[in-house]
DNA sequence: TTTCCGCCTTGATCCAGATCAAGGGACGAT
DNA sequence: ATCGTCCCTTGATCTGGATCAAGGCGGAAA
C-alpha cells in the first residue's frame, strides 16, 4: 500500500503525455480493439483526438472505487490491478488487466457512473484513457458497436456471476484448482499440463479470496499429493484428470 | 428441493398460456417496464405477439444454469428466487425478483449465451416470456432503448460487484447488517426504523450466504444487544446510528 | 381433536482458513 | 561482503461460521 517515492503533488504520480494520434502505435492497438473496430475511420479518428495517453509507475493508483467515472481505459503495455479495498485496508483482487485489454467502460454507462473497484498499476504501465461521453455519442449511432458492448458489459456479468459461483459453493482448494486449470499454457501430453504464474504469489492469493500463507499450504498439499509439482514459477500438473475432479 | 407433486410430464409443470395482448393486463405492465417503454407502439405491438404467459406453481423451476437461453422475462405477480446450485445441492440464493421486474435479459446478448442461474418460484407466478431475438432487433434500431439495456446490464454488474465486496471484506454480521438497512420501509423518528422481512428465514440465509442457524443466532444477538426487536416478520431498529457503525 | 410437517430456534461440537510468529532465500544498494 | 527488504514458506494457534442434533410452534389435513 505503499506510494513511490518522488511527486506527490496534487494528483499524483501519473504523467499525461497529451493527445494521441490515431497512427501511432497505441492508436492502431486500440483500433484492433473490439470496442472500437467496428467504428467508421472519421468516427474513430475524431475519437481519437479525445484520447490521451496515461504513464504509471509500479503501485501507482489510477482510480480509487467511489471516484466519479467518465472515462474508461486500453491498456497498452504492463499490468493492472482491479481490487476492492476496505475501510480496514484489506485488499480483495477482482482481477488483472493485461495488455491490450480495456477497463472502466462495463460501469460507464450509468447516470451519476463512479468506478467499483480502485485500479492500480502492478508494473509500469501505459495506458490510453478513452472519455465515456464521445465514445457514447458514437455507439448510439452505430447499432454493431452498441450490441458489442452489450455482449463485452455482459461478459463481464456473466464472470462475476462465476466469481460469486466460486466464492460461496467452492473452498479454497477448489478455487486454486479452478485458477490453475484456467491458466493452462501448455498441454503436454493425455494427462498433462503446464501453467505459468505470472503473478506474484500474494496477488493470486487475494485473486483467489485467501491468505498468501494459505496458497502456499494448498499448493504445498498438491504437491505432496503428486497431483502438481512446482519450480519456481511453473507449475507441472501430473494428473490433470485428477485434478478435475475438484472442479 | 422438492418438485411440486403432479404434472411430471417432459418439460414439466410450466402452463403456458399462448399468445399476449398488448391490451391485456400484463401487456399494459410490461409497456411500462423501462425495457421497454421507450419504445415505439407499432414496435412494441409487433414484439408482443412474440411473448406468452407462463404460469408457475410455488417450488417449480422455470429454467437451470446452463439451459441455453433465447429469451428472458418479465414477471407479473408472485417471488422469483434466481440462485447457483453446487453440484452437491447446496444453493446460493443471488437475487429474488418481485412484480414488475424482468430477469434474464442481462446476459441474453452473448453469442450461445445460457442461463447462469436457476430460476424457481418461490410462489405460485405469472410470467411473460418474451425472446430475445426480436427484441434484440429492435434495439438495435432504437438507441435510446439500446443505452436504456446498456445502463441496466451494468447496475446488474455494479450490483454483483457489491456482492462480492460483501461476501469477501465483510462477515456475516455485517452482510446481515446491511441486508437490514437495505429493506428498511420505514424511517420513523431519528434513530429509529421497520424492516419487513418478506421472505423466509431461509431465503433470506441463502441470500446472505449464512445457514439459517447462524441467522438466527446473529439475529438473537443484535436483539440482546438492543440494536433492534423482533415481532414475527417485522423487526424494530431502535439504534440506527449503531447498527450503521459495522456496515 | 390429533397428527404431521414445514419453518425456526437453540445448544454442542467441529473445521477450514485466518492470524500470529518466525525464519529463509533472492536481489539490489552501499 | 553486509545489509535491508521483499516475497515466500512453515509452524502454532485461534475463530467465525458450518454441521449435527434436538426440540418448539403454528397451520393444514384427517
Amino acid at each position: 500500500m505503499e506510494e513511490s517515492i518522488g511527486s506527490m503533488d496534487g494528483h499524483p504520480q501519473m504523467v499525461d503525455f497529451g493527445r494521441m494520434d490515431a497512427s501511432s502505435e497505441v492508436g492502431e492497438a486500440v483500433r484492433q480493439h473490439y470496442l472500437f473496430v467496428g467504428l467508421p475511420d472519421v468516427d474513430f479518428t475524431a475519437l481519437v483526438t479525445q484520447m490521451s495517453l496515461r504513464q504509471l509507475d509500479r503501485g501507482e493508483i489510477l482510480f480509487h472505487r467511489g471516484d466519479p467515472s467518465d472515462c474508461f481505459y486500453f491498456l497498452d503495455t504492463g499490468l493492472v490491478e482491479l481490487s476492492l479495498i476496505s475501510p480496514t485496508g484489506e485488499k480483495k483482487t477482482l482481477e488483472v488487466v493485461g495488455p491490450g485489454r480495456t477497463f472502466g467502460e462495463a460501469i460507464a454507462f450509468m447516470q451519476e457512473s463512479r468506478f467499483p473497484v480502485t485500479a492500480e498499476a502492478l508494473d509500469p504501465s501505459r495506458l490510453c484513457r478513452i472519455p465515456t461521453q464521445p465514445y457514447v455519442d458514437l455507439i448510439r449511432a452505430n447499432p454493431d458497436a452498441c450490441m458489442r458492448l452489450l455482449a463485452d458489459v455482459s461478459r463481464h456479468l456473466h464472470a462475476r456471476v462465476t466469481e460469486i459461483e466460486h466464492l460461496t459453493i467452492q473452498n479454497a482448494r477448489s478455487r486454486l484448482i479452478s485458477y490453475l486449470l484456467d491458466h493452462i499454457v501448455d498441454q503436454t501430453g493425455d494427462d498433462e499440463a503446464t501453467v505459468r504464474l505470472t503473478l506474484p504469489r500474494h496477488v493470486i492469493a487475494s485473486r483467489l479470496s485467501i491468505t498468501p500463507e494459505t496458497l502456499s499450504r494448498l499448493l504445498r498439499t498438491l504437491t505432496d499429493e503428486g497431483l502438481i509439482s512446482i519450480e519456481d514459477r511453473i507449475v507441472f500438473i501430473h494428473r490433470l484428470a485428477d485434478l478435475r475432479l475438484y472442479d
